[in-house]
DNA sequence: ACGAGATGGTTGACTGTTCAACCAGAAGCC
DNA sequence: GGCTTCTGGTTGAACAGTCAACCATCTCGT
């Protein structure tokens, strides 16, 4: 921990990728997120709620669950529920079986809002990114990711 | 415009690539940053421009190109580069041959701190991403990331 | 040479995120 | 039962980013 031992520099080439996908990432989903609020009053992060909440059981998911699904923390997921709340798209649950669990619930205006901003954002996945590589490299970016997410394992924030 | 005409709906596979890539970047860069800030007190952009500005000529670049080279808006830039000039390690110059132009320029602490900085940086990126990834498949994050830019093209925001 | 428009950069108000502090209920321990 | 500790969730202040408005300078057509 003291000294950093031996940093393992990246080869010019990795450093490359690494930027052009740090780049690229960002720009890819600021343009996503301005086509849905342009078009629909809604953030990515409330659309990808939305989305979670339409395939969950009783189009119901628990904050925490929510938070862990998403890589955000439990503060982020109560101020973007509130503000979904506050847009009637989704109201708050007690959880039975916890006393302290909340769940959120999408609503009927919640569901129509989302099948409608869906098109907006299905397309724009499609044009940006699923068109520009094919199966395979889509499959390699998905399975490098999870593998992320599997080394960060429960290291998530919890505040 | 008026009608979404077909939407390109994601095949299931599609969808799955598409969740873990967006869930595993927000996880990855959230750790990233906050490595970089527990341990140097900066931020993961503050730390990408000091990159850029190192790699520069005369450790000298223009507002407007810092915001293209990294898709940020100019004004997230200005506010950026502002807290790096109040750290002392950035400062602003006038741009000869565009009375307009101001040069973000780093500043020897700022030189100093990027290098002690990169190792945490390097190591993260490393463990983190390279480490789950063969040097292909990194190369596959890249070059469809860089067709994602190339496909945006100058639609960037400029506010 | 001059006016129209594009570009470069900043500002201030507003929105979204983080962070630390906090309360409430659950679980474990003796 | 009554501690202690952990987890779930919220709150409010501080901070980062967006957006629209603005001024200055450059560019270009005529």
């Amino acid at each position: 921990m003291e000294t950093p031992a031996e940093t393992p520099w990246l080869t010019s080439t990795q450093q490359i990728s690494w930027r052009d996908y740090m780049v690229g990432t960002t720009a890819l989903t600021d343009q996503l997120d301005r086509e849905l609020r342009e078009g629909h009053g809604l953030s990515l992060h409330e659309y990808e709620i939305l989305v979670r909440l339409s395939e969950a059981e009783g189009n119901a998911i628990r904050m925490a669950e929510l938070a862990s699904s998403l890589s955000h923390s439990r503060s982020r997921i109560t101020h973007t529920v509130s503000r979904l709340e506050r847009l009637g798209y989704v109201v708050r649950g007690q959880c039975s079986e916890d006393g302290r669990g909340v769940s959120a619930v999408m609503t009927g205006a919640g569901r129509t809002a989302l099948q409608v901003a869906s098109h907006t954002h299905v397309e724009g996945v499609h044009r940006l990114l699923v068109s520009n590589a094919s199966d395979a490299e889509l499959a390699v970016l998905g399975t490098v990711f999870a593998r992320v997410l599997k080394t960060l394992g429960r290291s998530r924030p919890t505040a």
